[in-house]
DNA sequence: GTGAAAGCGCTAACAA
DNA sequence: TTGTTAGCGCTTTCAC
């Protein structure tokens, strides 16, 4: 490892000389600078960020906390975020809290410990503790889910979204929609609940309420859905949480014979590359991820930076009904 | 920030003894050790990892450099990275580089800096410089697709895995397959395509071949399949090179109103958790992807603990075949 | 504008 | 076994 002292002794100046001109502190003689930079070329000096970290006392490195890799919506979020960071000359590592409780404190406990500048998260429930974070002064940005406490978020307008969903279905005609949803104790669960609710009461129709709660996974929209099917008075359409939901949903009512768009209608909450390959394509719900990502980075940024002190901001972003086979209601 | 001489003086010790009784080193009296603990505890101790990296001149961090977090290949290495790495305390850092040499080489050198202990990286090309890394002595796993220099590696029998599934397509009765492949320069598309024309060959039918190279892109698909539909004697089957292109495949096919299982044939090179519900179901040539990341962790550590030392070593894996209905060519 | 020197918090020699 | 001390490589006062 050439390190900043070879630099100097190349370039005939002192390591502080070295420091200010490779940090572009304009207190340099430029001839200085020059050279050092030529010696700094010469040499192949990389600089040790460990060090620069340990005595500034901190880093340019963002922490991305996202509750499932394999969800491409986190993925997207996580894109937004990369780009924006980018552009500020931060780079962003990626932990995957796999939507597990025990492994996201994991995480958070190690991005304390690794002096990140800041961290975005997507917390795995309300009552994630990142109390650590806040006393050590870690700017903090919470996405996709809100916290107990008062933090900087970014959000979407789950609520609207579903409630939107929820009245398309009524529109087309389908009668006993069912709603498909997480656990109780996620607030996007919840919330997509009851916009569900709300576009039933809306609707003035005296529509008796259907759902079943589960994790947001494949089997367990399977498991809801046969539940529900099995119930006394079957859904005639589901409106599905999440896009695994959503698949668990779609392989169970293949199972039973039932084709979507004519025996039954469909529609998920987020949008997905293969959404409108299945035959019907999936109307969803789309949110977007990207900007998520996006929005969130450049709060964050904002508080590393300084640049924004005050309260906790809380940003939400809206959905969009994209209508596709799904959800339709065609006269057999 | 409580750091290591408060608990010292807490405890009554010197920090040295703090410093081994909280790395478990055995040459300190237990009761000693005892007063460490709940000194650190009460302190709410959490010690500085980077002054701990700085000074022992490397971390307990290892970086996954994948070429794309929205493919749920990479996501599912990754998974299996994580699962390793975490049974034996260390933790991973995922870089996304996005198919973007200009991002992975960034990455590349970030890490470099950043010392991690080891990186496992799946290259955009095989052309990619680690040199600085190898100079740099972090050991280095390479996954999915090689590189031109020995090194230690993990990949899958793609040469094979496309050939059974071009030879499959065959034994069901199609005579005119075509392949949808990468870019020429990824060698993943390069030894899917060698499989497809050796199955080909082995067949002793004398079949034309029928390929077309794009980026793993779903539009590349599409664009490909259509170019292969207009030509002078249009494939009665498909075997796209991967998900992505597979997407687009399907789109362009649905496009022209032809039946996949019917009309034409079709199977993709990678699994997807949406290839069972197209309809039909999409035939696929499984990767475990999950042991891979299992295996180029487990190879990694040995490397970064020491335990292994020698010449490169080369994992390479089998694929599955999965036949669903994409693929059969039913009689109409 | 420049350099010497003092640490950032920690671990590892080295003594005791 | 324990404590003292010397750095890890860097930035940043503080004199000059």
């Amino acid at each position: 490892m050439v390190k900043i002292s070879d630099v100097a002794r190349e370039a005939g100046v002192s390591v502080a000389t070295v420091s200010r001109a490779l940090n572009g502190l304009a207190t340099v003689n430029p001839e200085y600078a020059q050279r050092v930079h030529i010696a700094a070329e010469k040499l192949g000096y990389r600089g040790n960020a460990i060090a620069r970290g340990l005595r500034r006392r901190k880093t340019d490195m963002l922490a991305l906390i996202i509750s499932d890799v394999a969800n491409p919506f986190y993925t997207a979020i996580a894109r937004g975020v990369e780009d924006v960071a980018e552009n500020s000359g931060y780079s962003v590592i990626l932990c995957n809290a796999d939507e597990d409780a025990a492994k996201e404190s994991r995480y958070l406990r190690a991005v304390e410990i690794g002096q990140v500048a800041g961290v975005i998260l997507s917390p795995h429930s309300g009552t994630t503790d990142v109390s650590r974070l806040r006393a050590a002064d870690v700017p903090l940005v919470v996405v996709d889910r809100p916290l107990a406490e008062p933090v900087d978020s970014v959000m979407v307008q789950s609520v609207d979204g579903a409630r939107a969903a929820t009245r398309h279905l009524l529109d087309e005609g389908w009668r006993r929609p069912a709603c498909v949803t997480g656990p109780a104790d996620a607030a996007t669960a919840l919330d997509r609940l009851h916009g569900y609710r709300l576009a039933l009461a809306d609707s003035g129709l005296g529509i008796a309420e259907r759902f079943v709660h589960g994790q947001f996974s494949q089997a367990d929209g399977a498991a809801g859905a046969s539940a529900l099917i099995d119930g006394a008075e079957p859904p005639d359409s589901f409106f599905a949480a999440n896009t695994q939901l959503a698949l668990g949903v779609i392989a169970e009512l293949r199972a039973r014979g039932l084709r979507i768009g004519q025996d039954v209608g469909l529609i998920m909450f987020d949008d997905a590359p293969w959404a409108p390959f299945i035959d019907p394509p999936i109307s969803v719900v789309a949110q977007p991820a990207y900007e998520i990502g996006v929005h969130a980075a450049r709060l964050l940024l904002s508080r590393v930076t300084g640049a924004e002190a005050g309260p906790a901001r809380d940003l939400v972003l809206s959905t969009e009904l994209v209508v596709r086979g799904s959800s339709r209601r065609v006269p057999t």
